[in-house]
RNA sequence: GUGGACGUAGCUCAGCUGGUAGAGCACCCGGUUGUGGUCCGGGAUGUCGCGGGUUCGAGCCCCGUCGUUCACCCCA
């Protein structure tokens, strides 16, 4: 009687070979600039304090309101699984003092993030992130060289369909007095309720309707970058200088809208042609009140998250990866009891000296072994058995051409190097 | 959370106006004793997502449920 199979939660990505590879290389591509560039790690839980994020992403944003994993320890503490990185890594930052040495810190990350969406394409419930935090410095060439790394990572990784999308959310001062006018904006418009309730809990919504109707009745609202104050605009200006500087092609989008409330200033979002609705492969910006509103000194920081799955979509949407299967140098084809023993220390032996070898278990016939080889893409096949056991010699068979030569098994390393 | 489409072997799918399931690929075995890729022969495989209903009879019809997918919303 088989038991009744288990399926895995819904909405979550698994990725198994082949495919793992190129999700895998995704990964790599995307976050080795970062190194490249002085981030160093920094591992995190996945699940924090609740606080945590309604103090730091904003409780007023859809993040927060209705799509946090949230569930009580057996402690009685409220925990959440994080849905994003930058508020955990304030956090560490913070609690280990990271901020009181040589300014800025900058950290890069790796992992899942959890949010209780409705799935769809390139939407998952656990979902993929690489990042980088650069905190302590107000310098506009940092906003710069963050864009730049992020910039190179899809490039690493073959990507062309995509475009960075750039504005600046201003500093306080700069929103507060935007803000005032496009309410009152928005106060001459018909909203039907649920455009009047997203409207409420943050105006600049509206601009990332999609709707034609509401984007005519947006085309005259009062933009943002027209309110900002003289030194966020010099800011920005001069941030965009830089990524003319390095080759870095943007498109100004002054109605980008962000779903997390720290951002402030320069904010940008790589957008990719070929991915549908959920099209954002990454994103970021900088953050100047996060630090301190998590009980820090007052530091501003900027940084960005990129989407792994997403990225791999886009990835594989321009064709521009492919799937890598394990590859091995040896296959090892024992035939017997004896030369399994034979086998397992042969690999082992040439497994530390570096040769990537694969043993042909399960005592399979040698046609169905060899068969095995050639779907294994091996480089050579040796056949181990009683006579190649007592004369210490063995046949080096190259796949690809054929040929064999004898070989001592002692000498076999030296072998396979030439 | 809202709306639409879909759910058949490991994969891609077929299944006529309802009569108790098929193809290709993949997989396994063999084509004389220990050497793969082609070819030939043979073989295994599904509670037709799950539960209920209509019917003499349902993979095909109805309801529910779960899942996937597309859009809204949101964002990576």
């Amino acid at each position: 009687m088989s038991q009744q199979k288990i399926a895995a939660p819904k909405g979550v990505s698994e990725y198994t070979p082949p495919r793992s590879s190129a999700f895998d290389h995704v990964r790599n591509c995307l976050i080795a600039p970062a190194s490249k560039a002085g981030y160093q790690l920094i591992e995190l839980p996945v699940f924090e304090d609740t606080e945590l994020f309604k103090r730091g992403v904003g409780e007023s944003t859809d993040v927060v309101s209705k799509e946090m994993y949230t569930f009580e320890d057996r402690g009685g503490r409220s925990i959440t699984l994080r849905p994003e990185g930058t508020a955990g890594v304030m956090r560490s930052v913070i609690e280990h003092g990271l901020d009181r040495g040589q300014l800025p810190v900058k950290v890069w990350y790796s992992g899942q993030f959890f949010r209780a969406e409705r799935p769809q394409a390139g939407r998952y419930r656990q979902f993929y992130q690489v990042g980088i935090e650069a905190i302590g410095l107000d310098d506009p060439a940092i906003d710069a060289e963050v864009i730049a790394i992020a910039d190179a990572g899809f490039k690493a990784l073959g990507l062309k369909q995509y475009r960075l999308e750039l504005t600046s959310l201003g500093d306080a001062q700069s929103r507060t007095a935007h803000k005032v006018d496009l309410l009152k904006f928005i106060a001459t418009l018909q909203l039907d309720e649920a455009t009047a309730a997203r409207a409420a809990i943050n105006p600049l919504r509206l601009f990332d309707d999609k709707r034609d109707e509401m984007k005519k009745a947006m085309a005259d609202a009062p933009l943002l970058v027209n309110y900002l104050s003289d030194s966020s605009r010099e800011h920005f200006e001069t941030v965009t200088k830089y990524l003319d500087a390095l080759g870095i092609s943007y498109q100004l989008n002054p109605r980008m809208v962000r779903g997390l409330d720290y951002y402030t200033g320069t904010t940008f979002e790589f957008v990719h042609d070929l991915l549908g609705a959920q099209s954002g492969i990454g994103g970021g910006g900088r953050y100047d009140g996060l630090m301190e509103q998590l009980g820090g000194q007052s530091l501003s920081g900027i940084g960005f998250g990129l989407g792994v799955d997403r990225a791999l979509l886009a990835a594989e949407a321009e064709g521009v990866i492919g799937q890598e299967a394990f590859v091995s140098d040896l296959f090892i084809i024992p035939l017997g009891e004896g030369a399994k023993l034979q086998a397992l220390t042969l690999a082992h032996d040439l497994r530390c000296k570096g040769v990537r070898v694969e043993i042909a278990f399960g005592d399979r016939a040698l046609k169905g072994a060899m068969k095995g080889a050639d779907k294994s893409g091996a480089t050579y096949v040796i056949v181990l058995g009683e006579s190649e056991i007592s004369s210490g010699t063995v046949e080096l068979k190259e796949m690809k051409s054929g040929a064999s030569t004898s070989v001592k098994i002692d000498s076999l390393f030296e072998a396979l190097n030439k």
